[in-house]
DNA sequence: CGTGTTTGACCTGCGC
DNA sequence: GCGCAGGTCAAACACG
């Protein structure tokens, strides 16, 4: 509607530029909060997640950069080494080779990852609102796990919906939604704004987790899928064990317990991927830095060829909860 | 039958 | 207050 806010309005990440949630987290020189060194892989554990943060040491740096830590190198093997070059290797990397076991679970679970439990109650329906996913009560901690309250018409007015930590990253792939080993389903897409691609919603299908995640492509590289997390997985990715009779998240630590017909399947994640830092102020890689590239080559050099996504670094913009006020 | 996707309608926040 | 765009709901549908 506002033309002018239009660049505001479609930017979904604006708002990503708030107080960290997390204690240990602290904005850059210019105010952003990204994923580096192992304040950043504490708030990806935070999420749940070990994404893979480029090299080993060395890489963080100022302002924009993130910097990899050892724990996160294992993952980029994990994710897939990097081909190097920052840029997409389309059709490069052979896609068949497995990835190798995640080792970096104990820099994620050292931070809690997903221990926090109670860190997202469900949102889903009004019902779970009711009785036994009570309201977050951690803020008081500071962890600003809002309740997640029921954002929608069953919310009472004057309610307003609290923003959880977020983070985004941008991810060269061919495919939308990139498989994170947990399991999610789509509740909604929506056009977006001077943008020829949809973006999609999806939530978590754990009844108790709150977790969402918007995929969408950039609207000015269509190789480019931008990932927003949105939350923090109150549980491990034991959605996908279900069909498994093997334990990867034993196996391969509680971040990644991917199932095997998704991290060896060659059919579902033969695709060259490359994640790389996403600024969610700027809606750019600080590809001009050379940060990423740096780090894709910190981690990628092994040379083995990826299946899988390859995360070549990633600078998720740390978002976090804002002022209750969006929505 | 359970699970996930599609899609139009609806709600909400925000700028004007 | 209005209108737009983002976000969500939920019925219908598809699939294994």
């Amino acid at each position: 509607m506002d033309a002018n806010g239009d660049q505001h309005r479609s930017d979904p990440f604006a708002d990503f530029t708030a107080i960290s949630a997390w204690p240990h987290l602290g904005p850059d020189p210019d105010g952003r909060y990204f994923f580096g060194g192992e304040r950043d892989g504490a708030a990806l554990g935070e999420f749940g997640w070990s994404l893979p943060m480029g090299g080993s040491g060395g890489c963080g740096g100022g302002g924009g950069s993130f910097g990899a830590r050892d724990c996160f190198g294992d993952v980029d093997q994990i994710i897939g080494a990097g081909a190097g070059g920052g840029q997409v290797s389309a059709g490069a990397g052979s896609s068949s080779a497995p990835p190798p076991p995640p080792r970096g679970s104990d820099a994620a679970s050292a931070v809690g990852g997903t221990a926090g439990g109670d860190a997202s109650t469900s949102n889903r329906s009004a019902s779970s609102e009711s009785s036994e996913d009570p309201p977050e009560r951690s803020a008081a901690s500071g962890e600003s796990l809002l309740a997640p309250e029921k954002p929608n018409k069953v919310r009472k007015k004057g309610q307003k919906r609290i923003k959880q930590p977020r983070f985004a990253f941008m991810t060269k792939s061919e495919v939308d939604h990139l498989e994170d080993g947990y399991r999610w389903r789509k509740y909604g897409q929506k056009a977006v704004k001077n943008s020829p691609y949809p973006r999609s919603y999806y939530r978590c299908t754990n009844s108790k987790c709150t977790v969402k995640k918007r995929v969408e492509r950039s609207s000015e590289d269509p190789a480019i899928v931008v990932t927003t997390y949105e939350g923090q997985h109150c549980h491990h990715s034991a959605g996908y064990l279900r069909s498994s009779t093997i334990s990867h998240e034993a196996t391969f630590g509680r971040h990644f317990a991917y199932p095997p017909s998704q991290i060896y399947h060659p059919t579902r994640l033969h695709v060259p991927i490359e994640t790389s830092p996403y600024n969610l102020n700027t809606h750019r890689a600080p590809t001009s830095s050379g940060d990423s590239q740096r780090l894709l080559t910190s981690s990628g050099e092994r040379g083995e060829p990826s299946g899988v996504n390859q995360l070549l670094s990633t600078e998720g913009l740390l978002a976090d909860v804002v002022p209750p006020k969006m929505r």
